[in-house]
DNA sequence: ATATATTTTTAGACAAGACTAAAAATAATT
DNA sequence: AATTATTTTTAGTCTTGTCTAAAAATATAT
């Protein structure tokens, strides 16, 4: 039943998938209004009327899951998202700190033509500007190898392949270190007292980040 | 005042704009009303809070007019719309008849940023797929020379350059006489019965259009 | 186990934007 | 000028999506 759903909808099922993703279902109620800067309030009567039409399972004061369909359309809203985003950092010279917002938007715009076409013009990329990968039209996608920078032992080579973090202030901070898709570091050293980090930046710069930045990065060996 | 808009007022004051351009100012209640597919009484509410915000001047029984600032809005919008129609169809391959749909969504999405990207990636078009001249940044554009063809004497050279119906279904009936914008016609017959036209397009093909066509579209001599 | 704290749901209200039906104003006819 | 027709506005209702405050359920701590 393709139904015609609303922006708010959509945004819905797209926060349900994402805090599935981060800490599995079956996702509460806050998790879900913390995501979409909403009233708890809000959260139940959504969750009552996506579970009326068939897109989520739900039981009052336990949680909500996708369910195929759910996870169908949720799955195209980010293929749409990344795909915009993809365009904006690619086509029109946008830095990646300043599309979240533009795509959160874009992503609603109902045609599959249009973005299967904005994806043929991109030719067919895998991964967006902030390193996540792009479902295609069957909503398959690669999973990337990444580790957490926080979590990686001292001295190996390191490339950046993505931020767990879009907020506009976290991306430009790392544009200002010199950070970005493809840098490669390597961690000199670990202070325990409060985990930050001294690494190497492109074998040049040699900084100290904090740990709340070292775990919204993530970075594969090499 | 910059006050955020929502999609429906913006629906508004372009339907305004476009009725003016067409019938002169005040614009009525119902013309509105036919341009949007709305009931007349939506029309007279929202004609209220458009003056309430001092975009329209509005009065009773009379009509409306746009006021600076929400003419300032109104071919903001225009710009928009146009852009992405011409990016629709230049960029991603679309047809002229796909792309008025679709723009009617994109308009909305609200950043200056955006649209000025997306024209200078097109090259400053100064008209869209339909032969409508795109506002600049400061609102202004160029007046193309455009006569119906309706209107035209017998004879004459003539080049197509515009189009007053977006509708899908005209513009798939030209796309199949072979007329798009710059095809070469010549006005070789006059019906007086019913006005219809025999006219020959690219110095080749001979056909006999209605009046219902030719007063649809805009040609120039040559 | 019982009390306390947290989370979630319900209840009730509100704003935007649409509709239908009825009333009021304006326009057109006889 | 009076009647009829048309246009426009008002009145009242509905849906969607949001909120706050209160109640109910669940989780935590003593
Ligand atoms: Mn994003
Ligand atoms: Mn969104
Ligand atoms: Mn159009
Ligand atoms: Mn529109």
């Amino acid at each position: 039943m393709p139904t015609k759903l609303s922006t708010a909808e959509e945004n819905y099922l797209k926060a349900i998938y994402k805090q599935a993703e981060k800490g599995g279902a079956p996702v509460n109620t806050n998790a879900i209004a913390r995501e979409l800067s909403t009233a708890a309030a809000s959260v139940s009567d959504m969750l009552r009327k996506l579970s009326a039409k068939g897109l989520i399972a739900y039981q009052k004061y336990y949680g909500a899951t996708l369910l195929d369909e759910g996870n169908r359309i949720a799955t195209k809203l980010i293929r749409r998202h990344r795909l915009w985003e993809s365009f904006l950092v690619a086509t029109l010279s946008f830095g990646w700190e300043e599309v979240h917002d533009l795509a959160e938007e874009l992503e609603h715009i109902d045609s599959d033509l249009l973005i299967d076409r904005l994806d043929q013009f991109l030719g067919y990329p895998k991964f967006d500007p902030h390193g996540d990968p792009i479902p295609d039209r069957q909503g398959r996608y690669t999973l990337r190898v990444q580790h957490l920078l926080s979590e990686m032992p001292i001295q190996q080579h390191l490339t950046v392949v993505g931020v767990s973090n879009h907020d506009p202030e976290f991306l430009h901070l790392l544009k200002d270190l010199n950070i970005q898709l493809g840098t490669r570091l390597d961690i000199v050293q670990k202070f325990e007292f409060d985990d930050s980090l001294k690494v190497l930046i492109e074998e040049h710069t040699s900084v100290i980040i904090s740990n709340r930045i070292s775990s919204q990065l993530y970075v594969r060996p090499a």
